[in-house]
DNA sequence: ATGGTTTTTACTGCGTC
DNA sequence: GACGCGGTAAAAACCAT
């Protein structure tokens, strides 16, 4: 049952963004250009600016003649945290062919055999470089089967290293503790996976997960705040085709809520299903509660418990 | 380990289409 | 009659101690 219900739930998240997260123009439905010397997101059909004031990835220097341009340039391939040697490495490309394309002698050939091979082995020479190959592989893996963005990955790969270099991964497997990065990295990020939704693309259990999550956080002074309802409404709303409005609508619900003191225990998913359904209700779209529990894997019971309280605290701020 | 709290499971009754 | 919804009781899971 998990597997269909994983599957079912990352083709519905494609559909919103496509593969590299790029946005359709809310006005006309064209194609959005980032100007990033502007800092400007327009869209190039209908001239809407979509985002102004983003962040300029510009150099952070001013060069005022060639030389120091020169000086000043730091140029290469950006690094990543996503692959065990931040992509700093030598690659030999497995064709044989040279720079300009044409084949390699024979002798040639068995040459770069060989250099491959030693290439190979350098690079992934200690354990822990082979470590952090499958973990960072793994991470990758779950990541992607959660629809979690590039961001969280890398966030993922950095707690990670973290923790290898603080020496935490020995009597802990590579999976649970990658596993464990790849929660508290989606949650710093505030695209928070519940814990078993993560424990279902992951190859170790629930348990183990939350506790290796507990000992990393611990050992690593990771600030990890507990989650925001709020920030599951999105995912929520969408996957259930709910409005824009039903979606605000769920958020000042949960805002309220928040003020009221009504949510301290309680668990922040099942709040935010709630809200989610509460919404939808009021904005007379239709949704029901085995819909939403499906969706945010929370019983309906829960459901009901929670967006009565949330009801009775919209009203309660009517009287008062 | 224990006790208190929250969530889930399972079941039942009510109204509507 | 199936479906959506509401409520309840008991079991299970969770958490702090």
């Amino acid at each position: 049952m998990t597997d269909a219900r994983i599957r079912t739930r990352h083709s519905e998240e494609r559909e919103t963004t496509d593969e590299r997260g790029r946005l359709d123009c809310p006005e006309c439905g064209g194609h959005v250009i980032t100007d990033e010397a502007q800092g400007e997101t327009v869209c190039s059909d209908c001239g809407l600016v979509v985002e102004a004031d983003s962040v300029d990835r510009g150099p952070e220097w001013r060069a005022f003649d060639a030389k120091e341009k020169n000086q000043k340039s730091r140029v290469g391939a950006p690094t990543t945290n996503t692959m065990h040697d931040k992509g700093l490495s030598t690659n030999i490309d497995w064709r044989d062919k040279d720079a300009y394309g044409k084949s390699l002698s024979s002798r040639q050939r068995q040459k770069m055999q060989r250099l491959r091979k030693w290439n190979e082995r350098f690079r992934t020479r200690d354990s822990k470089e082979r470590n952090l190959k499958q973990a960072l592989g793994e991470i990758d893996r779950m990541a992607s089967a959660l629809g979690l963005p590039e961001n969280v990955r890398e966030m993922a790969s950095v707690i990670y290293r973290r923790a290898l270099d603080e020496d935490l991964l020995p009597g802990r497997s590579i999976e649970g503790v990658s596993t464990a990065c790849v929660y508290a990295a989606a949650r710093q990020a505030g695209v928070p996976r519940s814990l078993d939704e993560i424990a279902d693309v992951s190859r170790v259990e629930k348990s183990e997960v939350a506790r290796t999550y507990r000992y990393v956080v611990r050992e690593l002074n990771l600030e990890v705040k507990p989650a925001d309802p709020e920030s599951y409404v999105p995912r929520f709303a969408s996957s259930l085709d709910l409005s824009d409005e039903a979606e605000h609508r769920a958020r000042a619900l949960l805002q309220n809520a928040k003020e009221k003191g009504v949510h301290s225990g309680k668990s922040p998913v099942g709040l935010a299903a709630a809200a989610v359904y509460a919404a939808a209700l009021l904005t007379n779209e239709k949704t029901t509660q085995a819909a939403v529990s499906e969706v945010a894997d929370i019983s309906e019971v829960t459901i009901r418990n929670r967006y009565h309280e949330l009801l009775e605290a919209e009203e309660s701020l009517g009287l008062a």
